[in-house]
DNA sequence: TGCTATTATGGTATCCGTAACATGATACCC
DNA sequence: GGGTATCATGTTACGGATACCATAATAGCA
């Protein structure tokens, strides 16, 4: 593969004169531009961003830090990150955490190491290490869809807590009394977020005892199937479900599925996160819906502003509204 | 951001000795490795892979150009890429076209500015040119899923021809002879190879002329929509119908409930690619399932090989079966 | 004609890490 | 003691592109 000297030589012109060819970047005469674009051609020469990124200090790349790539809702926001960031020139490096802190760290380290211009991080767990690690090399970071106690860092994500609070309030609206909540992991802003909202819901109409009935797994639909079943053995005289997150629920439905018990007539179930339409032949669950495509999207630009210095304010938690669906799967206002 | 000449520096010793304990590639004494090592942390020296790969010519990067990464069989073949590259080290950059050439064409000049180790491509089209591009450059490629014409060049896909096969041949012995397939452009090689399986099947089961009922368009749900629309104005008596693809038929499947039509009893749906469990509270669709995760392995591991130098083997071309699984829209055998 | 402004091009050093080669020190053996 | 093998560290140059400074040629103007 041939270098600028090679093109120069060719060309009968100094390295310099190329780079200024390439790049447009100061005074070259017509005739010595079409000398260098035709040992350019010749050549088939190809610029080496090694090279200038060496110099300049930037490699115009993004890494987006995700749990897992299979899961529709990152795949929008990364999405998002991608349409955003093509736009600007950069690229983006993609990296599965699985959820797992050791496997979140070993990729940020090779982050570091590639001098990635900034990164949108999707925070395994509440722990703020991590963030200290990039905040501490000076790389841009923002936190997409959860936030980290106890640093200062930019966080661009939904108003979960409000999304859970909406669902819940329509069940209850609906004459549900008997509520429980499937959740996600404790170590995860998200789920503690929706069942706080759940909380605040029971609280608000006056049933703060009712808020017990919570459950903690994984935001896998396998949880949702085993977390459905703990729940009805130990609360059998539930009529409403809140899962944490769409996963849970279809796990959840896929359990009362098998067990003959019907949704929305047995048991009512309401959900945040949407499945995308693209999936669906009939969508049926109420849910309160974000916008992954937005959280990607904003996320990326404060990202871009930061490494621009076009931002220098301080730390900001942008928190997108989340909009409720009612839809079958919460079913009709009780009658008794 | 420190440079190892300040690490070194501190430690009172030489660049390359720094370079020795981060590799441990020579003889450093324990005394001496202690000092660095004590430099490196005081300084939170982070190596910089730009200066190793300029030197190294390797950027232990691959990137992944897939059409849309919103699509979840191309996230799960990306999942399959990510998973085999890190396990050797590697880092992918992933890139979505939009099945637009002009967009690829630019992708894939980053990606040669950028000194990829290695490219797997699902190309935008049967354009030979893209795959020209990069093959001139030396830099290894392999095809996933789609193949392209008169190049020589490695690919892994599915035998998405037999899919089709299959599912069609599967109505017939239901009894259907009205058949009708919605198929995707004629510029990628997968909706031309499960055209060419659909007719094959008519053809064995000695009904060619039935094989008319083609109609072309896109692999999405929009397209779906519309061309089961205009499929049932121009052929009313059509009892049964093949998806190119899983956004086809939800596509149709969408019409069909809009127009009261039901599924299986007024019309029989068949299609390729399954929906992942994952989103299904219960699987609808008959579907020839190809492994979208086994294509992104296999292809990650070929790429590989090339790079290494492992595989010095002509060109290939590596078929992997599909798989058929029955459900409930195909209906079950018609009576008359 | 002489002077400055603009245009056009090149030399050298630098970004950061490491291969290749060189040197020096210690250990070991006859 | 002299010679070789191993250990330990350093010097120099290079990979590819470009910022900075320098130089030279032409243009413009009094």
């Amino acid at each position: 593969m041939s270098t600028i000297r090679d093109v120069a030589k060719l060309a009968g012109v100094a390295p310099i004169t190329v780079s200024r060819v390439i790049n447009d970047s100061d005074y070259v005469k017509l005739d010595t531009r079409e000398r260098v674009e035709a040992a350019i051609e010749e050549l088939g020469y190809v610029p080496n961003m090694l090279g200038q990124s060496l110099r300049s200090k930037q490699t115009m790349t993004l890494a987006v830090v995700i749990t897992d790539i299979t899961n529709p809702f990152w795949t929008t926001v990364t999405r998002g990150v991608e349409d955003v960031a093509q736009a600007h020139g950069y690229s983006i490096i993609l990296c599965n955490t699985d959820e797992a802190e050791d496997k979140q760290e070993q990729y940020l380290q090779m982050l570091l190491r590639r001098r990635i211009d900034g990164i949108l991080l999707v925070p395994a767990s509440n722990d703020a290490a991590p963030v200290e690690l990039v905040k501490k090399q000076k790389i841009p970071l923002v936190l997409m869809d959860r936030h980290v106690d106890g640093v200062d860092v930019d966080v661009v994500r939904s108003d979960t807590e409000e999304g859970a609070y909406l669902i819940t309030t329509h069940l209850l609206s609906l004459g549900h009394r008997e509520i429980a909540m499937l959740a996600g992991p404790q170590s995860v802003s998200t789920s503690v977020d929706r069942v706080n909202g759940y909380c605040r819901a029971l609280r608000d109409a006056g049933l703060p005892k009712s808020a017990e009935k919570i459950f903690l797994g994984k935001f896998t639909r396998e949880a949702g199937h085993a977390m459905a079943q703990q729940m009805l053995k130990k609360f059998s005289n539930t009529t409403a479900l809140v899962a944490a997150n769409n996963f849970i629920a279809i796990g959840a439905m896929q359990f009362f599925s098998e067990t003959n018990i019907r949704v929305p007539e047995d048991i009512a179930i309401v959900t945040v996160d949407d499945l995308p339409s693209d999936f669906t032949i009939t969508p049926f669950f109420t849910v309160a819906a974000q916008s992954a495509l937005a959280i990607g999207k904003q996320a990326t630009q404060l990202l871009l502003n930061r490494i621009s210095g076009a931002t220098d304010a301080p730390c900001q938690e942008i928190v997108l509204p989340v909009e409720m669906i009612i839809r079958t799967s919460s079913g009709e206002k009780l009658s008794s």
